[in-house]
RNA sequence: GCCUGGGUGGCGAAAUUGGUAGACGCAACGGACUUAAAAUCCGUUGGCCGCGAGGCCGUGCCGGUUCGAUUCCGGCCCCAGGCACCA
């Protein structure tokens, strides 16, 4: 063994040896109790950054860790390789997508290997391949059989310079991002997936997902936004406006009826009165995003269309309004203002009546000038609402839904606020939504064993609308039903598609007669995932609801695709950009420059550039940092180590590699360390019965520490604090000189312990100090070391003393000691009596194991 | 705007079930070794007061519950993630 530690040369030699014996491939063998253990495959945007490296870390300690306890261990790496920074890298550099996208894989995966995950690379694919998303369109034709992809139309952002249909990303502050025109509105036909029918379903399992994150099953139960409430219809000659109330018990008090701009009612007022259409043609401009639309100016144009009351017969004004969506329920909302904060604004800015209806149980109602916010309590009573007057919100609710029941103009309703899903996309790379349109069949599906509908890989976008469009060879195709002549559908299906069921292909791997087989049984559902926060709605949302399709088409025998889920915080790093004119935006990366925050200057040019605080690493931030570095430098070890101990998982991390040198000065002093045991010559096996009192001290230390680690890796996942701990031990045995034969085996014992429990964190060094410490094979394969309870045997506890709850003294007790003799000897303390001088005890605290407090008072 | 997290020394953080605030590191400072530097080793290090013993203050801000609050409750500020076409 050498005596310094040279990272490259240690790295490059354990990363041959599980090459060689191909430590990593994970061997479907049902006899074995198996462990799936997957992070969130990567998008190949050219390089790794800091990001990836916390994430597939993380992954790769628990994935060794559960391989150490037995487990048949599958950790398997994709990509999620279509999507649109190819398509704008396309552009920029006149190079294919397809060709973008293969070398940043190329590029990516020999990062990864140089980082040591142990990862089963046999397994590896791509969803750009013909392999992979031939499935995606066979089981997008399953789900058409069934009804749960059908077609609608649905709003997208078009940007009227370009032509072209413009991500939500590329819409800066209304405008296109290349073009810097006001971005417009468009309805245009799409495939929708039917998720909302698995709704009630999405959101009662969460209660069942006990190993996820409880924020995350809050987010998702407030996504899918169950609530209950009331339909009721407004009437008007030749039809009802529909809206859903969770307070049916106001109804007496709406005083108008919002609609969305895109109502049908709306248009129709449009026709009439050129204000409202001027109005709608407005709002049809600029952002789409829900985030824009919540927080722009409520405005609103009255209509001079009316609809009735439906209890009272009243008529009510319709207004148009911008914050109402027509995604969310039938896209209009009666107004209540006394009892909503947002109407009663708009009540305010435009004047309209305003009723009270609900009062505070035994107070008068209040003055209507008194009212400064709307009174929106469901614990109260009703008023000025005839025959419900003095019911609560329970009673009244029952009682009106029954009765618009009645005049069928209202019932209960369970309504979500989840939407379905919108999965066409107006672009190139991506999976080709396999439709046929024919002048005289309509819309055709393409038979199975025409499939895969092969994407061409030599178009190199330009801006202008979609180049699949103009590809004959891909548009113009034979009818599969008459056989005339017909045209190809060009949309081609959204990203999330492809990451909803990878999971389940990486155990179905090389079958190309069916998309999921047999294997699947075995290794899912996954036992453990792990990605950024970033992904707790959308992408997990999406492949829970995948899932229970394939399951309900008979293709999978369980619900959940994801056991236990680890939420990555995000790594963080400095957003600087400049604006070039109107919607136009530059990133730059921090590393190009001078300065930080306000007052940041590109070192290229020495001019100016906006600081836009800190945000998530990313390329379209372009605020990545590439590990290859670090890794130069110290070495894969050092940055896995310092990435897990600079803190912990779930927390997010603003970058900064201050602190790297402490990882590497503790893996030198390892080394060293296990360098002088192994050169004092063998050591014999620890004999417990004729330890002295230092080396059983060592010793319980050790065995404390495999105590701590095996939860903080198992159970907890603070690598960080398992880290830590570590290191203590390692303290503990520099600080311990004893060359005798037990001094030598205690010693031995606890350097082989580190040396196992840090395997799964820095395995490479880990590799090279078990086999100089006499072992053969690798440590990979080593058992996780086991604790000796005999070893944690204290017989004494050191108990602090607080006085009044402040910290005065300790005292060591009989491990065994009763309440009795604690006190006794705390208050016998000299430093406590000083502060009960004077004073009456009034009470002692004794808490087990921990602390007395005595409180002082009269009495 | 809405939903979800986070805020603790100069910095990353720890305190696992309401029980010693700052473990473990980084940086800094002092010392040893060295011709020197690097590397390594030893020590100090939340703030204020005190020669010292020790005392007081301190976990974003304001308030509350408790013998005891970083931890629980109410209100607020700031930062981050998501808001359905970035992935």
């Amino acid at each position: 063994m050498d005596d310094q530690y040279h990272p490259e040369k240690i790295e490059a030699q354990a990363q041959e040896w599980w090459r060689e014996h191909a430590t990593f491939r994970a061997l479907d063998d049902p006899t074995r109790e198996k462990f799936y253990c997957l992070c969130m495959f990567p998008y190949p945007s050219g390089k790794l950054h800091m990001g990836h490296v916390r994430n597939y870390t993380i992954g790769d300690v628990i994935s060794r860790f559960q391989r150490m306890r037995g487990r048949n261990v599958l950790q398997p790496m994709g990509w999620d390789a279509f999507g649109l920074p190819a398509e704008n890298a396309a552009m920029q550099n006149g190079v294919p997508p397809a060709r973008w996208t293969r070398d940043n894989i190329a590029y990516m995966r020999s990062q990864l290997q140089a980082l040591g995950f142990a990862l089963d690379w046999d397994r590896e694919l791509a969803t750009c391949d013909p392999d992979y998303y031939r499935w995606n369109q066979w089981l997008f034709l399953r789900m058409r059989e069934k009804g749960i992809a059908y077609k609608k139309t649905g709003v997208v952002n078009w940007d009227p310079v370009d032509q072209t249909v413009l991500a939500n990303e590329q819409v800066i502050d209304g405008r296109g991002w290349r073009t810097g025109a006001l971005v417009e509105r468009r309805e245009i036909p799409m495939y929708y997936l039917n998720i909302t029918r698995y709704a009630d379903q999405l959101t009662d399992a969460l209660d069942g997902l006990d190993e996820w994150p409880e924020r995350v099953r809050v987010m998702q139960q407030n996504w899918i936004g169950r609530s209950e409430g009331v339909a009721i219809r407004f009437p008007y000659d030749g039809g009802a406006v529909g809206v859903f109330t969770t307070r049916a018990d106001t109804l007496l008090g709406a005083t108008w009826v919002a609609v969305a701009p895109e109502h049908p009612l709306a248009i129709r007022a449009a026709q009439a009165d050129p204000t409202v259409a001027a109005f709608i043609e407005e709002c049809g401009r600029g952002g789409n995003t829900e985030a824009e639309i919540a927080t722009q100016e409520k405005r609103g144009v009255p209509t001079n269309l009316t609809v009735e009351h439906p209890l009272t017969g009243e008529a009510l004004p319709v207004w148009v309004a911008n914050y109402v969506l027509m995604a969310y329920g039938e896209g209009a909302v009666m107004a209540v203002p006394a009892h909503d904060q947002r109407d009663l604004e708009f009540a305010r800015k435009y004047d309209l009546p305003i009723k009270i209806v609900v009062r505070a149980r035994d107070v008068a109602p209040v003055e209507l000038t008194a009212l400064s916010e709307a009174f929106v309590t469901k614990d109260g009573v009703l008023c000025n609402s005839g025959k419900y007057d003095g019911l609560g919100f329970t009673d009244a609710v029952a009682s009106i839904a029954a009765d618009l029941a009645a005049r069928g103009l209202g019932e209960l309703k369970v309504q979500y606020r989840l939407r379905d899903w919108g999965i066409s996309r107006q672009r190139y790379w991506g999976c080709p939504i396999p439709i046929i349109h024919c002048d005289s069949c309509g819309e055709v599906p393409v038979p199975d064993e025409q499939l895969p509908v092969r994407l061409p890989e030599n178009l190199v976008p330009d801006g202008h609308g979609n180049p699949l469009s103009r590809c004959a060879d891909f548009v113009n195709v034979d009818c599969p039903a008459c056989g005339a002549a017909a045209r190809r559908e060009t949309d081609t299906m959204d990203t999330f598609v492809d990451s909803s069921w990878y999971f389940l292909r990486f155990a179905s791997a090389g079958n190309d007669d069916a998309m999921v087989d047999a294997r699947v049984d075995y290794w899912l559902p996954v036992d453990q995932y792990i990605g950024g926060i970033e992904h707790a709605i959308l992408h997990l949302l999406y492949s829970r609801f995948w899932v229970r399709v394939m399951r309900d088409l008979g293709f999978l025998g369980f619900d959940e695709p994801f056991r236990r889920l680890l939420t990555q915080g995000m790594v963080l790093n400095h957003v600087y950009s400049r604006r070039e004119g109107e919607g136009r935006v530059e990133y730059f990366n921090p590393a190009d420059v001078h300065g930080t925050g306000n007052g940041a200057t590109l070192r290229a040019d020495g001019r100016p550039v906006t600081w836009e605080g800190m945000g998530t690493m990313s390329k379209s931030k372009n605020n990545g940092v590439d590990p290859n570095r670090m890794v130069d430098e110290y070495g894969a070890d050092t940055a896995r180590l310092f990435m897990l101990f600079t803190s912990p998982p779930e927390l997010s991390l603003e970058w900064s590699d201050a602190g790297i040198d402490g990882a590497t000065r503790f893996l030198r002093r390892l080394w060293r360390q296990v360098a002088d045991h192994v050169a004092a010559g063998p050591a014999p096996a620890v004999n417990a019965q004729v330890l002295s009192d230092p080396q059983r001290v060592l010793r319980r230390h050790t065995h404390e520490t495999i105590a701590k680690v095996t939860d903080d890796v198992g159970r907890r996942y603070t690598f960080n604090t398992a880290i830590a701990a570590v290191m203590e031990l390692i303290n503990h045995v520099s600080r311990f000189e004893d060359s005798s034969e037990q001094g030598q085996a205690v010693v031995r014992e606890a350097l082989e312990s580190v040396v196992l429990m840090l395997a799964p964190m820095v395995p490479h060094i880990c590799h090279a100090m078990w086999r100089a410490l006499g072992h053969a094979g690798t440590v990979a394969d080593a058992a996780w070391p086991a604790v000796d309870d005999a070893a944690l045997v204290r017989d004494t506890l050191q108990l602090v003393i607080q006085v009044n709850g402040k910290l005065r003294g300790d005292v060591e007790v009989a491990k065994d000691a009763d309440k009795a003799t604690i006190e006794r000897l705390a208050l016998a303390d000299p430093a406590v009596a000083k502060h009960l001088e004077g004073k009456q005890v009034a009470r002692v605290i004794v808490v087990p194991g921990r602390l007395v407090n005595i409180v002082t008072g009269n009495r």
